[in-house]
DNA sequence: CAAAATATTGCAACAGGTTCTACTCCGGGT
DNA sequence: ACCCGGAGTAGAACCTGTTGCAATATTTTG
């Protein structure tokens, strides 16, 4: 609507980190400083994506929400989406912790896993400005941007995480595409659901019909 | 990665078209002059889109490209986005024409639909960077912009028609619900590829599998 | 502990989507 | 032919993600 701006852009090639070796300080264990800073980050961003959702997560806000300066905020975190995917990471295997200590109780397989979407995208009904924010990060992380992918994958691990406990470790045959498109069900309900392409009511039913309909038990 | 910017943002709520009616021209017929703007600014955004993707489609350009003002790029089109899918609509009605006079062969309903399915990555994968900026624009859609809805809506609905074709309009229980699953499933197949998160090559599998795990004859 | 190497900070600058303003132009009604 | 309102134009302005830089802080090393 108003103000807004573009995405990427320009994609100015090479320059990248002139100065200094700029690498996210993740590659070896942060230091107890540092570790603060990021929670303190990624707080922020949750924090913000929560009350306005994703056009309220400004990277000048999340660095002074979070005691950091701009330039700082961008060493942790090479993107805006970057960051939101890293929070909704959090955020997941928060979940899956919790579904693990709760198991599910349907009869069948396709039960059990129908029970897990179902439970992920009822936690994300319940705070619908984040978990837009959530999904449109995610679903809008460049492909061309470093750790990117990786991000994502995590994300998709984490998934996969939960639904392989519904699945008692038992494997069906084409376990991994079906894992795959599970997931890309799952990531499609969400985004139709925050661009208004479908009710929310909807999404439980589509994740029940994809799960009873791939998995036959 | 460099000079890049956000999306929406501050929404300013109403400040909304202060002067004019500021309404597309799109409700009564366009006269052909205007129509003549619409195509050639449908065409400039394809043609950036093609040789550089999402990003090479820069609002000043394709008003540029297409000989109009910025403000009248505007009027026609409420955002980059919404120019960007009104573009694949157009993409997606010529292909469901196209399929139209060459339907698909398969002896099962199943077969037909993931032949459709396929025919659509297939010619997506031909044009690479057209498709991701396609896909790009479709999942970024601001659910609030006025008309972005409808416009997703109406890429569904011309979806919905090339597989209602391969279905011999006889339909199968759930239908609806069905359809909807297999929008998802071809909005994510294309996401995940356009997102680098799947090969190319996994997506006829995936839209195979998912067509013939979910309709069975 | 001092020097070197890294991290942070604070800010200015840039880029590109979107909005606003002040005009000019065009087609239809009189 | 003249007037009017909507449509177009040119260009500045605004907003926010991202980058660049010089000056400081902190850590690491020797």
């Amino acid at each position: 609507m108003a103000g807004t701006t573009g995405r990427v852009a320009v994609r100015r090639a090479a320059a990248r980190n002139a100065s200094g070796n700029g690498r996210a300080p993740d590659e070896s264990a942060l230091t107890p400083k540092q570790s603060d800073r990021r929670r303190r980050v990624i707080q922020a961003a949750i924090s913000l994506a929560t009350k306005g959702g994703y056009d309220a997560v400004q990277m000048r806000d999340v660095a002074a929400e979070a005691r950091v300066a701009l330039g700082t905020l961008y060493r942790y975190f090479p993107s805006k989406d970057q960051l939101l995917v890293a929070a909704l990471n959090e955020w997941a295997e928060n979940l899956r912790d919790k579904q693990r200590s709760r198991p599910q109780k349907g009869a069948t397989k396709a039960d059990r896993v129908a029970g897990v979407l179902r439970g992920t995208v009822r936690a994300m009904e319940r705070q619908p400005k984040l978990s837009a924010a959530f999904v449109t990060a995610l679903g809008s992380l460049d492909a061309e941007e470093p750790g990117s992918i990786e991000r994502a994958a995590q994300v998709y691990q984490t998934m996969t995480e939960m639904i392989g406990q519904a699945m008692d470790g038992e494997s069906l045959p084409d376990q991994d595409q079906l894992m795959r498109v599970l997931g890309q069900v799952w990531f499609a309900v969400l985004t139709f659901w925050v661009r208004g392409w479908s009710q929310g009511i909807q999404m439980a039913d589509d994740l029940d019909a994809a799960a009873h309909l791939m998995i036959q038990d």
